[in-house]
DNA sequence: ATGCCGGGCGAAGCCCGA
C-alpha cells in the first residue's frame, strides 16, 4: 500500500512539531506540503530525513512554497508550473517515484486564492488554472499513474461549504473557479474523496477567526486528483480532522488517499 | 464583519491568507 497525503501547513517552521507528530503517527509514504513559506535552504530537511523521508522543495521567501516528502527516492520533473516563464511564485512541484504501487508521478499544488475578485489576483488565479489544465492534459497523455494533490482554493460544490450563500462571489466559489476545476477533473481525473464519500459537510479548512473550527464552519478545498491509471489502484481516501484540533494548528488539515499495488505487482510479491 | 486569527518580516505595524 502507498499512502499519499496532502497538507497546507501554513508555515513549515511554525508547524514543524505538529507535522512531525502526525508523520510519526500516520507514517504516510508520500506527503505533499503547501505554504511552507520559506526558501529551500531554510526548509527543515534534516528533521524529515531523520524519519526516513526524501525531500524535494520548491521554495520562496515568506510566501507560498511547496514540498514533497517521500519514503522512496524522488526525481524532480517540474519545480514550477509550466506555461509562464515570468511567474515567480512557488506553487507547483512535480516528481516521480517508484512505490510498492508502482511508478507514479505526483504533484504538490498551491493554487492561488484569487481574492479579492475584480483585481489581478483573480485574473492570476484563473490564468494559473488554465496553465494547470494545459499541463495536466499532457500528463494524462503519458498514460501513467498521476496524483495531483494540494490546496486548490476551490470549493467544488455547495455541499462543500457551510454557507454557500455566504461564499457567493468569493474567488473560491465563483462560477469561473468552479468551472475551471470541473474542466480539469473532466479531462479524465478522479477526485479521490468523492470517489468514496457523498456526504455534505466534509471539510479540510476552518478559518482561525470567529471560532470556525469549534463551530464546524469549514470548507473543502484540498483535493487529490488521480489519473485513471492511479484511480484503478485507489482503495481509500480520508480527511484527518484531528490535526486541526491541536494547539498551534494549521488552518488546513491533511487529506490522504491510498493506492494498492496493481494485480501483476501483487502476484509478484 | 475584505480581517474577528495567525504567520512572515523584523523589531512596529503592515502584507497576506480564504
Amino acid at each position: 500500500m502507498t499512502t499519499i497525503a496532502t497538507w497546507n501547513v501554513n508555515s513549515v517552521k511554525a508547524r514543524l512539531p505538529n507535522v512531525l507528530d502526525w508523520l510519526k503517527q500516520e507514517a504516510p509514504d508520500i506527503v505533499l506540503l503547501q505554504e511552507i513559506k520559506c526558501i529551500a535552504e531554510n526548509f527543515p530537511a534534516l528533521e524529515f530525513e531523520d524519519m526516513g523521508y526524501n525531500v524535494a522543495v520548491s521554495g520562496q521567501k515568506s510566501y507560498n512554497g511547496v514540498a514533497v516528502l517521500s519514503k522512496t527516492p524522488i526525481e524532480i520533473a517540474e519545480d514550477r508550473l509550466p506555461g509562464d516563464e515570468s511567474d515567480e511564485q512557488a506553487r507547483y512541484l512535480e516528481v516521480t517515484t517508484d512505490t510498492d504501487a508502482g511508478h507514479i508521478r505526483v504533484a504538490t499544488i498551491y493554487l492561488p486564492n484569487g481574492n479579492p475578485t475584480g483585481t489581478d489576483k483573480f485574473t492570476y488565479k484563473l490564468a494559473w488554472m488554465e496553465r494547470l489544465i494545459d499541463h495536466a492534459q499532457g500528463l494524462l497523455a503519458l498514460e501513467e499513474p498521476v496524483v495531483l494533490g494540494g490546496d486548490y482554493n476551490v470549493i467544488p460544490q455547495a455541499e462543500d461549504c457551510y454557507d454557500p450563500a455566504g461564499w457567493e462571489g468569493d474567488a473560491l466559489f465563483r462560477p469561473e473557479s468552479r468551472g475551471a476545476f470541473r474542466r480539469l477533473v473532466n479531462l479524465g481525473f478522479t477526485e479521490a474523496f468523492r470517489n468514496f464519500h457523498t456526504q455534505a459537510g466534509a471539510y479540510t479548512f476552518w478559518d482561525y477567526q470567529g471560532g470556525a473550527w469549534q463551530k464546524g464552519l469549514g470548507i473543502r478545498i484540498d483535493h487529490l486528483l488521480l489519473s485513471s491509471q492511479a484511480a484503478d489502484l485507489l482503495v481509500d481516501c480520508q480527511i484527518d480532522e484531528r490535526p486541526r484540533g491541536k494547539t498551534k494548528a494549521s488552518d488546513h488539515t491533511p487529506i490522504w488517499c491510498r493506492l494498492a499495488p496493481p494485480p501483476d505487482l501483487s502476484a509478484a510479491a
